[in-house]
DNA sequence: TATTTTTCTTAAACTAGTTTATTTTTTTCT
DNA sequence: AGAAAAAAATAAACTAGTTTAAGAAAAATA
């Protein structure tokens, strides 16, 4: 009948100790018990402030759909694990939906900062990484070679001319070839 | 003539307000400045300890250079980046080398944490996803879609259990046609 | 258990990207 | 400035992965 022991123990677990009364309590007024049924869908690309999801029974999925409307998987999250848009509260490009009916625990981003005193520039540092490279997976996912060149040139101008073409064809996932012709094909677009 | 004042005025920009003597200490003792000529490898694929670098001036990247010998570039900063792999003191899968000359100050992860007093369960979280997904992207460059799938049933065979096959090809980044297709070419191999 | 819906397979024609090799252009070094 | 080395372009034959479509198998539902 406790109202959060799967994730209580799921935190005495990560600290290596019992939990503070305080702590409990802070944990109990923060989290919601939520259950999806199947392909519920649990956020969609374009809502902002969404939630963070820790899992105690199923299986959930966030991905990206492309223009053409495409589904590429980014996560998936089972028992006892975490998923969610660290992007948060910032608009999310992605769906989150569970693929089983799952049982979950949420916890906004505010209130996951208050648990975990996220105050400090490595923090910072790991999650714009990891913001960084997540765009970058979907990239390589979605788009093709060329319109990854495209996007480059857009956001990182700078880049392209202090780098040697061979560098950012490694970048961009394709051979020197390659990027070689897109570059040819482009330049008699441009005429 | 100030030791580290290119790192003070980043901190001091990152916490909005100017640090305490201590602090200054502190970083003045944390932080090594290095000097790297062009070309120079500053730490490769199998060295454990890695550090982290700021970039003062210059340009770097970091890569991995898969089975046949092709490189694949995972990151780059210029000035005022960060780069580094966040799974250190773990080995290391990359290379980490300078494309221009550059001035770097670098820091252990160890003192990086004494800096950031990074004991929360937020951190680890972050940090945990960000590995993974910067391995799944280096799979991604790296592999054909039929090595991922191997990797995939190798670390995670219950994945494959419960997962619609249509949901495993969209992580994989590939079709459920062409799926299906290295699904039976594996059928035919194992008789 | 029969029916409908969802998922998986197969085939064939196609496109994005690779490989290897050769030539041209640009950069670096003395 | 001239020679040598590194980077970029081009071509041609190839392979990995896509698209569309139709049928087979499996799962969900009445």
């Amino acid at each position: 009948m406790e109202k959060c022991s799967t994730i209580i123990s799921y935190y005495e677990h990560i600290y290596n100790r019992k939990l503070t009364d305080w702590e409990r309590k802070l944990i109990e007024e923060s989290f919601q018990r939520q259950v999806f049924k199947k392909k519920e869908i649990i956020f969609r690309s374009g809502d902002s402030n969404t939630r963070h999801y820790f899992v105690e029974k199923g299986l959930l999925r966030m991905y990206v759909i492309d223009a053409s409307g495409k589904e590429f998987n980014i996560l998936f999250a089972r028992e006892n694990q975490w998923i969610g848009d660290l992007s948060t509260p910032a608009t999310t490009a992605f769906f989150l939906d569970a693929i089983e009916k799952s049982v979950v625990y949420s916890i906004s981003d505010e209130n996951m900062n208050l648990l975990t005193n996220n105050f400090s520039t490595f923090v910072r540092y790991i999650k714009k990484s990891y913001i960084f490279l997540q765009r970058r997976l979907v990239s390589i996912l979605t788009n093709t070679a060329e319109e990854n060149y495209e996007e480059l040139v857009r956001i990182h101008p700078e880049l392209i001319q202090r780098l040697p073409q061979y560098h950012i064809s490694s970048y961009l996932g394709v051979t020197p070839v390659f990027l070689s012709k897109i570059l040819s094909k482009r330049a008699r677009k441009k005429e």
